[in-house]
DNA sequence: AATCAATACTTGACGAAGTTAATTAATACT
DNA sequence: AGTATTAATTAACTTCGTCAAGTATTGATT
């Protein structure tokens, strides 16, 4: 394998990526079995798992498990070789790299922060490849099999492009992060918003694995959503999709700053909180609610219904099989998870209320692994 | 061609179905600039077409339109042959069945209706029998050349296997319309739910013809809506999807029978408008606001607005490209309209906003075009 | 132990559906 | 008339799948 193929996609064909897809995102299968599900012939799965093999992305598990009633040859599965390539994956924030190294079923290996004194476009590059050698070049050596590098960024992101478009935390329009990125470290580099590569990180190597409808939603600062709809991404036509933070859930509710009035994060992002607790900041609210102050609990109850709302507007809407709920805000989780639960299970329609709701807390780390996600998807099929 | 092909699509390959939705959705183009739109070899267009235009359903339109800056070979635009074949479309109501032919490009071409005095699943079948007879053995005889009979149902369907799970209006459960219509009538019969229908219709035939994505909303009894998102259908994966009538927009709203608060269909549904409005009956209440009763022209201004939330939220989590606003609740549409787009605007965050709002009455007989272009559809391209 | 049935996988011939490159077709401009 | 330009077709080839036949590896039966 030439090294120009580093820029190409690992799966040439639709079988291989449909094989390469079921193996990260449902585990180890047997031919047969991955046949069955994808609707292809043995053979056409053995052709194509053929040079996955032989390249070493795949190798074959012994047949310990049996699988059918007893008799006949025992399958051998395929699966992924881990650690056959690793990826660096970056999230930036306004003031903070936090970076990991993730194997190819997006385990995380390594993982290193570093503060970012300048949203300066040129200061970020070089603290990113700071970053990233001090990743790749540390006591284990993953220099050697590292090619790709996932940047993930809060704002407007064109993936495709690599480009940027506005980012409110740093400040940036219009800058070809890709590229750059590129020249400065030597990988090949794939840029996403931060909020997309979470929903693929979870898409495909979390609790989302393999659904054909999915969201994600994520509480902080402030609420966004995910979206995987037939198996593909939601962006909106106009650039604009999973703003479930600005679904209006209260008529008679505050001004957003959106120019909307009653909008979930109005209610129940950081800062609404902290101003209807009238405390000093998040942290002194949660230690207020914690103690039982009834004010400050009562804003925490109101945002977390607010939140359930807006996530059952996402199910009456599309219907996702499975929801996950996160975000940096669910540090606060025991405030905030009843509510939730309260406010889905009265709004959700029917069936809608059938689909599981996964609320927990998570951690920073998993925003650069969802960057690291998005690179090791681009490695293994074409787009996305 | 055998009969046994009236069974499967036209069809035959990823080309070709390209080709067809391309001309149906876009309208008459050169195989050249199908080639570009499509990502396909001009040489791939013309051996796709050509046994279409064999068989009739394509034709070449006269080079009358040149296309380039004047100098080369005039394109002869491929168009679809729209009276190669005719289909009817059939919406069951509660109380009365209507029909329609139409041809190849959903144009109808007749229109019949019939009292439904009984919904015992038998005389339905008797009902839709004799309104099909009505319809093709009429003057025009369109009895030679039309195999396919499309049928729109409100409630839970299940299209690949014609199955009506659950009709309300019908008091229907799990009944296969499909092949008991198809044993009745000696046709080819779809079912599908009457709103995806129309979203069809409207996505190949109407406004959002070719749209990656798009939404059609319904006014009326219900609030519904159909999705499109990446060009495919959203079906959701528990059952439900584009339950626009059930987000909650006013936490101080009336309680909706689904067990929600503040529901949209609970403000603007055509029960709860005339419940709040103290009328006798909606027409009542229409001839009310018109007149200027202050508290009647509140009540369609409230509605209008929670549609509008309905219609924001659509926009801000999906991003559609495009959504039409239409229904029967629409003959009120003087009434309505400036509130929905005050609600819409309002709430729509950033670029959402710029997604076009479509608002209009719907004939009726649309209803029964939608259940015919569910049908076109199937004929042309495999699935949907 | 030998055979058989069951299941997993591999192989090679074939076919469907696309590609590229060369050719033919039809027009406008000089 | 000759040439540039664009459209469409044709023929040779490539790719990627299927099908059908065979091989591999086990448990059960005789």
């Amino acid at each position: 394998m030439s090294p120009a193929d580093d820029y190409t996609a690992l799966a040439s064909s639709p079988a291989s990526a449909a094989i390469l897809t079921a193996l990260v995102t449902s585990g180890p299968q047997s031919r047969v079995s991955l046949a069955r599900k994808l609707g292809l012939s043995s053979a056409a799965v053995t052709k194509s798992a053929r040079p996955l093999i032989d390249a070493g992305y795949l190798s074959e598990l012994d047949a310990t498990e049996r699988t059918g009633p007893g008799a006949g040859r025992p399958a051998s599965p395929l699966t992924v070789r881990a650690d056959r390539e690793f990826f660096v994956g970056v999230k930036l924030t306004g003031d903070e790299l936090i970076g990991v190294v993730c194997d190819l079923t997006a385990k995380i290996r390594a993982v290193a922060h570093r503060p970012l004194p300048s949203a300066a476009v040129d200061d970020v590059l070089a603290e990113i490849t700071a970053l990233t050698g001090e990743l790749l070049d540390g006591p284990d050596d993953y220099r050697g099999r590292t090619r790709r590098l996932g940047l993930a960024v809060s704002g407007d992101v064109d993936r495709a492009s690599g480009l940027v478009r506005y980012s409110p935390f740093l400040r940036w329009h219009n800058v070809l992060l890709g590229k750059l990125a590129a020249a400065a470290t030597g990988l090949v580099v794939t840029v996403e918003n931060d909020v997309k590569a979470l929903t693929t990180a979870e898409h495909w190597f979390g609790e989302g694995a393999g659904a054909d409808s999915f969201a994600l939603v994520t509480v902080g600062q402030g609420i966004g959503c995910g979206l995987v709809v037939n198996g593909r991404p939601v962006s909106g036509s106009h650039g604009v999709a999973g703003e479930i933070g600005h679904l209006s859930v209260d008529a008679a509710g505050p001004d957003c700053h959106c120019g909307g009035r009653g909008c979930v994060e109005a209610i129940a992002g950081t800062s609404a909180i902290v101003a209807a607790a009238g405390t000093g900041g998040i942290d002194d609210a949660v230690a207020r609610a914690r103690a039982g102050d009834p004010t400050v609990t009562a804003v925490f109850a109101r945002a977390g219904e607010a939140i359930g709302l807006g996530i059952a507007a996402v199910a009456n809407l599309v219907g996702p099989a499975h929801i996950v709920v996160s975000g940096e805000g669910l540090s606060a989780y025991d405030l905030f998870e009843p509510h939730i639960r309260a406010g889905f299970e009265r709004q959700a329609f029917g069936a809608a209320a059938d689909c599981p709701l996964s609320i927990r807390p998570l951690p920073f780390e998993e925003w650069a692994r969802g960057a690291a996600a998005v690179s090791i998807q681009s490695r293994l099929v074409p787009l996305g």
